[in-house]
Order: C-alpha cells, then structure tokens, then sequence
DNA sequence: CTAATCTCAGCAGAACTGAAATTG
DNA sequence: CCAATTTCAGTTTTGCTGAGATTA
C-alpha cells in the first residue's frame, strides 16, 4: 500500500529540476533558511542585520532614508526600529532640524550587536556555499552580481522595481 | 526630497550587496518575477506547469503522487487540478483499484498546453540569463545544482520546503 | 481500529496599501 | 493648500495545519 512516498528533490521531473529559475529559487530557500537559522538563535531577523549595517555605514538617518537603503518598507521599519530601540541598539530622536523625522542613531552596544550578527552571518554563508572551492565561490558571486545588476535598472521590459 | 522609491540596488550598503545569500535571494526574485510574468501572460502559473510537467514525464498519479513529485502541497494541489481540470487539460477519475485515490490523467489539450508552457518558460529563462554568455549559463546551472544537491540531503523532514 | 487519501476551512507570516496625524 | 514623514490598521498572497469524510 505505500506508494513512493520517499520523497526527495530527485522526485522532480527533469524539466523542473533543471531549470535555471528553479534552481535559483531553490538555492535561495537554502540561504534563507540557513541564514534565519543563524540569526534566529541570537533572536535577531535580517531586518536588524540590513537595518545596523546600513547605520555603520551611512551614519544616522531618518526612517525614510533608511528605508530606502535596506529595501525595508517604512511601514514594516516602524517595528524593527521599535525592536532595536527597546534593547537600546539604535535611539530614536525627533530630528531638530525637520520634526517630521526621527533620526535614527547607533548606539555602542548596537554596533557591538552588529559585530555578532556579522559573525553569524558568515556562518551561514559558509554553510550555504561549503560544497564549493573559493574559485567556485567567487564564479558563483560573479555571475550572480551581473545576473542581479543587469536586471536592477531597467531590463529588457521597463523596472526600477527591486524591492 | 527624493522620490518615494528611488533605491537601486546600489542605494545598498555594500555588506548587503554582496552577501552571497543575498545575491541569491535577490536573483531568485527576478527570476520568480520574470516566470510569473510570463506564465501569466498565457494566464498560467508555475503550478499548472510543474504539475503538466510531472504528468508528462512519470504518467498518470494520484493526487498524493503529485504531490511529491511537485512540491506543491497536498493542500493546494486540489486547487490546481480543479483548475486544470475545467479548462480540460488533465481529467480527474476515481481509482478503481483503490478508491480514496483519484487518478489525474493528461488529456492531448494538456500535452499542448504544456508546451506552450515550456516555450514561455524558455523564453524567461532566455531572458535571466540574457547577461550571460553560453559557457556561464552552464557555469552557473552547475553551481547552483551542486549547492542545492548539498542541502537537500540534510535537513530534518525536509523535502517540501521548496517550490 | 489504524492508516492513507482527498478536501476544505482557516491560520501565520511577510510584503504591501491607505489613511490619519504631524510638520514643513 | 500641498508634500513629506511616521505610524497604524487592514489587505493580499502563499504556503501550511488540522480535521472531517471516505475507503483500505
């Protein structure tokens, strides 16, 4: 009465597991999933990681600016400053000069935060790319930036839309 | 100041940038969006053609088969073969041999939706790459088999977590 | 009685929309 | 009056959970 439920990704139909956007998607559920995995022990999301490192560097910022630098939208960045600024690794202060702002500023301990977090952020890249020799890693990071870069601004449609 | 949404990819801290998992992430998003688009030009998903596809390649299944076969969740498999089902592109018959079941067959309008399915999917996947010349599309196919072939072996219950 | 299959109803979380409140 | 900023409430989308009905 079992049937072949073994499972697996060599379950799939060829034409599935071969192509290139699925491997992509594939691919990308790993790293996310590692990267969660990571992040998720020090009870951290990748929101905080973009959010500190975008502070580090560019310096303080409004939420606006900040937004538009980590692709967060201003209406989800609201609750990851909230986050942050309850465990004092950002502060949040009216702007004197423009009082619809907040500007948004690291704090020691917040860079000591993002220091951790990178750490577990190489972790997980090692994880994600551990079959793969250091040329390997850079072909890969190579072709991934120019696949990226050439569909950032205004592909063979239209764009601008990078999210 | 600026506009709403200005923010290129490279409005992003460079840490973000190159981050392998976040290259990835961010490939796979085009990707995704590019497919879609596509797909839904012919008013299609990538359901309807993974499911098309497994019927192709393995023959007729139960619903529990497919499953497996596509990754698409148990769930919300009844919804794509309903779809498919009313536009007569698989029919949908009960087991004799084993009546909980339901045999999903490929009808001939199937067949041919399903190439047109994989025209449009090449001509998406021909769009992804476009930046890249022949030998780095192969470069590229092979890399990301190689690290989705890795973590497929390894998680716990793994298995449905991709697409 | 237990297990597998199909189905449905609803949840969870992630990204986004719209609008109110405040200030320029 | 119009525009930008922050904030909140609610929508949409997507994959998943849980349970009921049927049959083995």
């Amino acid at each position: 009465m079992t049937t072949e439920e073994d499972q697996g990704a060599s379950a799939l139909p060829a034409c599935l597991r071969e192509l290139p956007s699925r491997l992509l998607s594939q691919a990308s559920a790993h790293a996310t999933r590692l990267v969660t995995e990571e992040l998720g022990a020090a009870d951290a999301h990748k929101w905080h990681y973009a959010t500190l490192a975008a502070l580090e560097e560019f310096g303080p910022a409004s939420q606006a600016a900040l937004s538009g630098r980590t692709g967060i939208h201003r209406s989800d960045l609201v609750a990851v400053i909230n986050e942050l600024a309850a465990r004092e690794l950002v502060e949040r202060t009216p702007d004197p000069v423009d009082r619809r702002r907040n500007v948004i500023t690291l704090t020691a301990a917040g860079r000591r935060r993002l220091h951790k977090l990178e750490q577990l952020l190489a972790t997980a890249q090692e994880e994600l790319l551990s079959p793969l020799s250091e040329t390997e890693r850079e072909q890969l990071v190579g072709l991934l930036g120019r696949l990226v870069a050439h569909h950032a601004h205004g592909g063979p449609t239209m764009g601008a839309d990078d999210r």
